[in-house]
Order: structure tokens, then sequence, then C-alpha cells
DNA sequence: CCAATCACG
DNA sequence: ACGTACGTGATTGGT
């Protein structure tokens, strides 16, 4: 028995419109290089992908309403009338659609004075005569009245990804009514889109109501007497010609005068080549990349050779003076521990792989590496890895994860393959060639080389792809004389690592272990029962169901435990204080105790890796394990007494900007009053608090207005709302507010600068750092409002953050030339956002504390000066 | 794999 | 009217 025929019949303009608002936010990320927007072809085009391959229809047509006036506004002159215009955003995209329709393969119909959906409806009519099985995607609702056991609605839920299906029995389900009585429910309700009215003051409800109990619109007015008096009553007898009308622009024309019929319907599936040029020109990526390689790209996979190294070819790679994309392979992230499994040297018509990194340690290859020009993706993770056989790189000449990175931040990924595909540059991506988790494993030979030579050529084709675009974005300089060379910087920090005096740190845990077994006793004892106090869940049940104490703050998932939560409630009850102690210690434990001991190495030290290109600001990020959240306060700060000099004889030293993100702010919104603050050497707290309470002297300022001060500098960086500042210090909003106003008239170029930012990042799209470092900010003009404002805090943050791990990674590259120049032992450890760490032998301290702020504070020249603080002492404690 | 919590600047 | 501070990472429990 033949399958029946299964035709695809779409709303074109409907499915268009909602896949338009669907990506309506990412508008502007949705553009090509001329300009045209293709968020709703990007939606429109997914839809279709999804909706093909589940139905798998023999038959596709796509039918769009004619521009011009229909038969419905001869009959009733406002139909549609209210109706805004459609964006042009979303004008320009309909011819385009249907161009992408054509190569798929896909049908598209229009008719003079029709609808989409009247063509929709006479197709199915005749599908159904001819015996097909129909299905009906649209975004509008009144298509339902078109379901029959042989045609199923499907209506667009949640932009376009998801379909809500109607068969006549989800409607009996739904409402209660067959789909042909949804055209009288319509007819009664009106339809405020499509701007006819319906009967006054009835809607859903009681249109449903109304239908379920005649059957019909005719049949209600046949029948109205039925009705006991009432305004409703009254309302359905003055508005019957109004009902009447409104149902006949609701039905569907299930025969209009079609110029085509079931015969002209296909589908012959895309025109794959076709395609590929059309998504090339809207720039639509991840189209691209979903569709089957092309006969060239195949050609080019075939044409993979390589040369595995071995001693007696290795003269071939020492002849190579071009230009090389290189890499130190590693299955595992970590690459202080992960074994390699082979490297490469690719150049523009050469590859060299092997799996033996032995090779690399020959002093010949050692020689050829000193003269090399390789490009990377990741470098930093290539020094290390070199490194750690012994082997030395030298300067690299282009890194495309750090060049990606620069280019847009939030877009960036840890896999060269999701890169080359952002730019168009097809490379398979590492988790697909070594697999994921438990599976991840090293390829066979073959895989692994040509693995290697694509990463290879995916490398030098981005480079200079990058090196444009880097240009075109004025981030050269911050490229290659920020980034670049500060990679070097890092990669030697992460090598040296600093010690961790295990004993110490173990005679700390022991005792906070302690403190904590006996805090768990207690705190069940005074429960009254035995539960896992680090679940948050049960300790919630625990505290608000059985001890029943009132509820301060509830989360998604239920009762809210956080530290501020339990300091309102400390007075309510004893067991609150030993919860937050028993957190805190349990805190200790696991993460610093526990944590650093498990990532101490055989060499007694710790390696963190400092992630480079991962903050939206430019900032750095440590992992494995994060040295820049180790505690300074209470009683965790004794924590840093286990992190201790390499040697005996030498200190830790600590030099931190003071007030760097505010001394920033002063310069760059080049507020006169802020800025004469810092000349002066003012303390900034106390000066703000001065202002913003009316002060005449510095004797004035009581500890609290200076904490409300400092909590409202704080606010102002952060990109203040009076409510956020209200909350943070305890005030009343209109407190709060006053604060802000008062600040503002006290610093007025800071407001202007506030304002400032929030309109560049809407005229241009991001913001920048003094460095040039931009982030960009595609939420700034979303129609959520919570999105919205976060872009513009961020739009008023992002500049003064950055400009901050701006200034500090150019003291770190001349703070290592420095302690090069002056042929120092010591040695540059941690960096924590707005501090350096060293180890050095202790004659060294007093050079240290001469040069290192000298080095800090004229890293940059700002409108005020940058004061620096140092400290050295035995351990990192004593740094302080 | 996510949410909650808490550590840092 | 909307709900809100900016940037991170590790551990734990629970799906």
């Amino acid at each position: 028995m033949a399958d029946k025929v299964k035709l695809l019949l779409i709303d074109g303009n409907s499915v268009a419109f909602r896949a338009f608002y669907a990506l309506y936010t990412q508008m502007d990320r949705f553009t090509n290089s001329e300009g045209l927007h293709t968020n709703a072809v990007f939606a429109f085009n997914n839809m279709l992908d999804n909706i093909v391959a589940q139905q798998k229809p023999d038959k596709i047509l796509v039918a769009f309403d004619k521009s011009g006036g229909t038969f419905r506004t001869k009959m009733f002159g406002d139909y549609k009338g209210q109706r805004d215009a459609a964006p042009s955003e979303l004008l320009e995209q309909l011819p385009v659609i249907k161009e992408l329709l054509d190569d798929h393969g896909m049908a598209h119909y229009e008719l003079q004075d029709y609808e989409a959906d009247d063509i929709i409806g006479t197709l199915s009519r005749e599908a159904e005569k001819a015996g097909w099985e129909t299905t009906i995607v649209t975004g509008d609702r009144d298509l339902t009245q078109l379901a029959t056991d042989h045609i199923t609605v499907q209506v667009t839920k949640k932009g376009v990804a998801e379909l809500e299906t109607y068969t006549p029995a989800h409607i009996e389900d739904k409402f209660g009514l067959t789909p042909t009585q949804i055209i009288d429910m319509k007819g009664l309700m009106g339809d405020t889109s499509d701007n006819y009215p319906g009967v006054t003051k009835v809607g859903e409800k009681t249109a449903i109501k109304l239908v379920t109990q005649f059957g019909s619109i005719e049949d209600l007015y046949d029948n109205l007497d039925q009705l006991k008096p009432s305004k409703m009553k009254e309302n359905l007898v003055n508005d019957e010609a109004q009902a009447r009308l409104s149902k006949t622009l609701a039905t569907i024309k299930v025969d209009a005068p079609l110029t085509i019929g079931l015969d002209d319907l296909h589908y012959a599936g895309p025109d794959i080549e076709k395609l590929r040029a059309l998504y090339t020109r809207l720039d639509m990526r991840q189209a691209l990349a979903k569709l089957p390689a092309s006969a060239q790209e195949t050609a080019v996979h075939e044409a993979i050779t390589y040369t595995v190294l071995d001693d007696a070819n290795l003269a071939a790679l020492l002849d190579v003076h071009e230009p090389a994309a290189f890499e130190v392979e590693m299955l595992t992230e970590n690459y202080h521990t992960a074994d390699p499994i082979g490297w490469f040297v690719v150049t523009a018509d050469q590859a060299f792989v092997s799996s033996d990194v032995t090779l690399l340690t020959l002093p010949a290859v050692q020689t050829w590496l000193t003269e090399a020009k390789l490009a990377v993706f990741d470098g930093k993770r290539d020094i290390v890895a070199a490194a750690r056989l012994g082997v030395t790189l030298p300067a690299l000449a282009f890194d495309v994860l750090l060049a990606s990175y620069l280019l847009n931040p939030d877009q960036n990924a840890n896999d060269l393959g999701q890169i080359a595909q952002d730019h168009g540059v097809s490379v398979p991506f590492d988790e697909t060639v070594y697999g994921k988790g438990a599976k991840r494993h090293v390829p066979d030979e073959v895989a692994l080389f040509t693995h290697f030579v694509e990463k290879g050529r995916a490398i030098l084709a981005l480079q200079p792809l990058l090196t444009t675009k880097l240009k075109e974005q004025e981030e050269t300089h911050l490229f290659t004389e920020l980034e670049m060379p500060l990679a070097q910087v890092l990669a030697q920090m992460e090598i040296t690592g600093i010690t961790l005096e295990r004993a110490t740190l173990k005679a700390m845990g022991d005792q906070w272990r302690s403190t904590q077994t006996v805090l768990e006793e207690k705190i069940y004892a005074e429960a009254g029962v035995k539960f896992n106090l680090n679940s948050p869940k049960q300790l919630g049940e625990v505290l608000f169901e059985k001890l029943n104490l009132p509820v301060i703050k509830k989360t998604k998932t239920g009762y809210s435990t956080s530290v501020e939560v339990l300091e309102e409630l400390k007075s309510a009850s004893p067991i609150i204080q030993d919860i937050l102690d028993y957190r805190q210690v349990a805190k200790l434990f696991s993460t610093y105790v526990t944590g650093l001991l498990n990532a101490q190495l055989a060499d007694g030290k710790i390696h963190t890796r400092y992630l480079q290109t991962l903050t939206q600001t430019g900032r750095l990020s440590s992992v494995d394990p994060n040295l820049q959240n180790i505690p300074a306060r209470d009683e965790g700060k004794q924590v840093r007494k286990a992190f201790i000099p390499s040697k005996p004889g030498w200190q830790i030293f600590s030099s931190d900007y003071s007030q760097i993100e505010l001394r920033v702010l002063a310069h760059i919104s080049g507020d006169a009053n802020m800025q004469e603050a810092f000349k002066e050497d003012r303390d900034i707290h106390a000066n703000t608090a001065m202002k913003i309470f009316g002060l005449d002297s510095p004797d004035q300022v009581t500890p609290d207005m200076r904490r409300q001060a400092k909590a409202t500098n704080f606010g102002i960086v952060y990109g203040i709302s009076d409510f956020g500042l209200a909350k943070n210090i305890g005030v009343t909003r209109k407190q709060a507010k006053a604060f802000i106003d008062g600040y503002f008239e006290q610093y007025p170029q800071v407001h202007d600068y506030m304002e400032k930012m929030v309109k560049v990042a809407r005229e241009q799209g991001y913001v920048e750092t003094l460095m040039h470092r931009h982030r960009y900010l595609g939420d700034i003009h979303s129609r959520n409002f919570n999105l919205r404002s976060f872009a513009e805090r961020t739009a008023m943050n992002s500049p003064i953050q950055g400009s901050a791990a701006d200034i500090i990674k150019v003291a770190m590259i001349r703070m290592q030339a420095m302690l090069d120049e002056n042929h120092l032992h010591s040695r540059m450890l941690l960096q924590v956002h707005d501090e350096l760490i060293f180890e050095g032998p202790a004659e060294e301290m007093a050079t240290l504390a001469e040069l290192v702020p000298k080095v800090m504070d004229s890293a940059v020249s700002l409108a005020v000066p940058l004061k620096v603080e140092s400290h050295y002492g035995p351990t990192w404690f004593d740094a302080k």
C-alpha cells in the first residue's frame, strides 16, 4: 500500500512575522555585510529545516499575502485598518525568504485580492479530496478552523521553534468547539489585530459559551429568545450586523480562484550550491556550516598530505623558513598536567606532524624554533607545554585565540573549530575528532594528523583575516603590544607557580574540620533533627517549616538561606549563628583546604591557569585552582599563611593599585572635583561623604557616613540604581536616590560620562576602554527592560573595569622587562585584578619596593596619579 | 548539567 | 510600570 501524499502548507507572512519578532532583540547580530537584516530569514530557515526533517513532506507550498487590498477590505473598509505597517527591517526580508524558498526547491504563491489563509484553505480542501494528508504551519490561530482528520494545523508558539498541533480533537479539548465553530467564536469576539469588531463585551469565554450552547452565530440569532434579558443580550441584538460581518471576515475561503492546483505543488529538495551562495551572501554562517561539504571542499579534504616526522626526515622541517602554524596538542584542558599527544608545523604548502613530542627537544629542532615565525591558537598553552619538555618557544607571531577574543569577547569560544566557523573558515571541532567526557581519546593516526593539518591550515587562513579585522577595529596595538606579549608573561607566571606549605594548611584544616563537626552536632540538636546541612533545600525546610522562622526571601526553587537572610534571622534563633559559623568553616575546609591541597603538584606548587580570553571586560580569570579568590578577610585570610616563597631566605612581596577604578573614572569622565580629590591624595570615600552629606570639613564625616559614601562610590562604578544602592547599604530607596543625586551634583562630569556611555553604546553598538578594547552591547536596544537596563549599566561599568584591566596588563609586561633588565631573582607569581604578587630573595625586597610601584604607577599617564601600596613578609598573609 | 552559596576584586 | 548593582570560580546537592 502506497503511503498517502504528504502536503505541507505554510502561511508565509505570518510565520515570517513570528520569525522576525522571535529574534527581534538580536536584530543587530543578524545583519549581513550590506546591512540587510537576516533575523527573520534565519528563524524562518530553521523552522523550515525542522518541519521538513520532521514531516518529510512530498509537496510544499508557502502562501503569501499579496500587497494591496483584498476582497475583505472591499467588504469592510477598516479591515486590518489599525495595524501598523510592518517594519521595514521585516519587509526587506520577504523577497529574500522567497529566494530562500526557491533555493530550497519549495513552491510559493500569492494571489491578488486574497490572503495567504485563503490560498491555504482552498488547497487544503483540494488536497483532502485527493486523499492527501496536509499539515498547515502558521502563526495565526484563526487557521485552526481548517483542521479536519486529514488536515492538521500547527501554530507557532514561543518564537517559531515550537509548534502547537491543532487537530479537531485538540480543539475540542481546548475550547470545546469543532474547528468550524472557531469561526463563530471569532465572529462574536471580533479581532483587534485584524480590526473587526464582533459583539460588544463578548470575549473568548462568553463566545465559547454561546457557540457551545447554540452551535453557530446563525443558530444563535434564530434562537435569541432563549436567552434571558441581560446586558449581553442587548449587545447581541445591537451588534448583530457586526457579528455576522465579522464571521464572514473570519471565514477562510476554501474556493479562492487559484491559478495553480495540486499538480503545481512540488518539493524537489534543496539546491545545495544555490543555498550555499545565498547563505554566503547573507553571512549566515551557522546555516552554511550545516550544509554538506561542496565538491571543492571535499577535494581539499582528500588532498591532505603530511610528513610524519622522524629522525631521518627532520631536515625538511629545518628547511622551513616561512611563517608556519604550530601547536603542541593535548587531550585535556589543564596543560600543566595533560600529556601531549602530538605536535605540528603547517606552512602554506607543507605539513609536518608527529606524535612524538620528544622530537621538539632535539637540539636541531630547538635551534630551528628560535628563528621560527609561528602562528598559534592559544599560544600560552603551547608555551607551557613546551616548557614542560624543557623547550623554549620563540616570541609568537600571531595568536588566533587572542585576536578573536579582542574582536568580540562574547562571541569567543575556546575551540579553533568554532572560531574558524565564525569567520567563515571550516575546520572540525576538537570535540568531533577527539570526543568528549569519558569518550575522549586519541583517534587513529590518520584522523589525528589530518586534524592537525586542518587546524594548521585554519590558523594560517585566519591570520590575515583577523589581522585585517583588528586593524578595522583599531585594536592592532592592543593585540600586538598588550595581549600577545602578556600571554608570554602569564605563561611564565603559571610555569613558576606558587609554593604551598602543606603542613600549615593541613593543620588549619584539621582545626576547621573539628569546629565544623562540633557545630554540625550542635545544629542537629538545636533543630531536633539530623539532615544534610550542606543542602540549602533541606536547611530551608528545617528553618522555615520545622522551626517556623519567618521567610525573608525565596529563590526560584525554594527558600533562600543566604548570608543576608540568615543575618536577619540571627535574633530569631540561636541556631542561625551556628549555621553561619558552620557555613564559614565548611567553605574554608572544602574549597581552600581540600581544594588547594588537591591542586598542589609534585613540585609542591600551585600552578593556576589564567584565562586570558574569557571575561567580557578584559580582566583575567584564574582556574584550576582559582588563586584570585583566596580569602582576604576574617578567619579565612589565615589560608594565606600557607602560601610561601619557593626558596629559603625568600619573601613574598605584594603591590596593589589603590582605588584604580575610581581613578580611571576620574580620568575618563574628566570630572574636575573628583580629579582634584585624587591629585591632593584625599580619602576619596570621605571626600564623597562630605559632598553628598553637605559637610564642610573631613572631621564631620562619621564612620557610617564614610561607609555609605564608599558604597555609593562602588555603586557609581557599577552603573548605579537607587534600588541597588538602597539594598546594599540598608537605606530607603528615596535616601539612596538623594545620595545619587547629591553625588552627581558634586561630580557633574561623572553624570555626563554615564549618559555618554549609554549613548555611545546605542549609537555604535559597543563601548571601549582606554586601549580600545571593545565590548558589544546588543541588548542596549532591547525592548526587554531588564536586558536593556543591564546593557546600560554594563556600558557605564565596562570602560572603567576594562581600562583598569588594560593598565595592570601594561604594568605586567613592563614588570617582566624590568625584572629581566635588572637581573633580579625575584619573579612575578600572581595577578589579582589590581595587585601583583612576587617572590624573591629578602635582599631584593627593598629594590622591589622601589621599582614595582614605579612600573605600576607609570604604566599609563592619566589626569590623576595612580597610587600603589606595597608590602612584604615571609608569607602571602604577611605581604598585606 | 543547573542552582545555590560564598570566596575574591 | 517594569526589577536592579560590575566582573569572576569552586563546591555542593539534586535533577
